[in-house]
DNA sequence: TTTCTCCATGTTATATTATTACATTAAGTG
DNA sequence: CACTTAATGTAATAATATAACATGGAGAAA
């Protein structure tokens, strides 16, 4: 009972190719059962994000963007990022001003984030366990919780290993 | 073993006048001991946080200084910042850009907060318990964790009860 | 005392992140 | 077709944060 599994991804090794292609199937199909639209920017914003397991700067992706031949007016960049997390394909990293795919597209989720100093990566964890002491608080004193956030900054294993400055 | 108890400052009634008088009194004796230097500015610093149960902006700090006299420069405020959150007087709230003082100085602390949409106060709850999640998945990776960030944004009972528009 | 060093502050400038406001285009609907 | 709505284009600016270098002052070392 106390005990909850929590998985991550992003410290992990993946078909990445196959992960990214997953990812926007399946925000594609979300998107035409609730009537959204997936446009083109939104849709080239979502795989910028996903060919990272990092957080990018709302100014990176908009330089990105640029690349591909669209306008590099920060609203396009704004825009896109809001639809992005408003679904749920993206998380923005508030201590890093900075957003990231989701790794766990689907899932009904209060994600919890794992940010590596030195690499970068973000790893994405999704647990239910972790809201208790929030719960128990808010409870006693009538709060009503509507978002977590959750945010860890550290050195991840790899780092750690290699040791570099 | 499974129950934390959680304490919380910030929508509780209170003294608000010695509430003050004894965070700044125990941030001069902490300062004292270990030869941190609480210069002039430092302290008006906690003491604007303090008389507040909400999260300023630097800015919003910048301008409060500016009237008791001290020049309006960005770095003014954001240094004076610095070093209450380094040595604990005060944290960050990453969602809103923003300061409080720290509500259980000396406390040795991993603080999570409520933040209530309405009215912007911020509560600091204490507990350990909110870490499991984060360390257990840390440990299953090997990810080493330095710092959590953990913010509740939501309504508090006072404005639920009100229900003010 | 003089010099040195360190810490804090003063000051200018600029970088980074984010939003407002309004114009234009495109797609669907009556 | 005319109308409405959603999305994008564009310009301007707001809000947050830092870099870089100069100045001042207190205490230690010579």
């Amino acid at each position: 009972m106390n005990k909850k599994t929590s998985t991550l991804v992003g410290f992990k090794q993946h078909n990445h190719g196959a992960c990214l292609e997953n990812a926007i199937n399946t925000a594609e199909e979300y998107c035409s059962k609730n009537n959204l639209n997936l446009t083109p920017i939104r849709k080239k914003v979502l795989e910028l994000l996903l060919q990272e397991h990092r957080a990018l700067g709302a100014y990176a992706i908009l330089a990105m963007l640029r690349e591909q031949g669209f306008s590099n007016q920060p609203p396009l960049a704004y825009r896109a990022l809001d639809f992005l997390v408003e679904h749920g394909f993206a998380h923005k990293i508030e201590k890093l001003n900075a957003f990231v795919a989701c790794s766990l597209p689907g899932a009904n989720h209060s994600p919890a984030f794992l940010i590596c100093k030195k690499c970068n990566t973000v790893a994405e964890t999704q647990t239910s366990l972790h809201n208790i002491s929030f719960n128990e608080t808010a409870n006693s004193t009538g709060f009503q919780i509507e978002q977590t956030i959750m945010e860890a900054q550290g050195i991840c294993k790899s780092c750690t290993e290699t040791n570099q400055i």
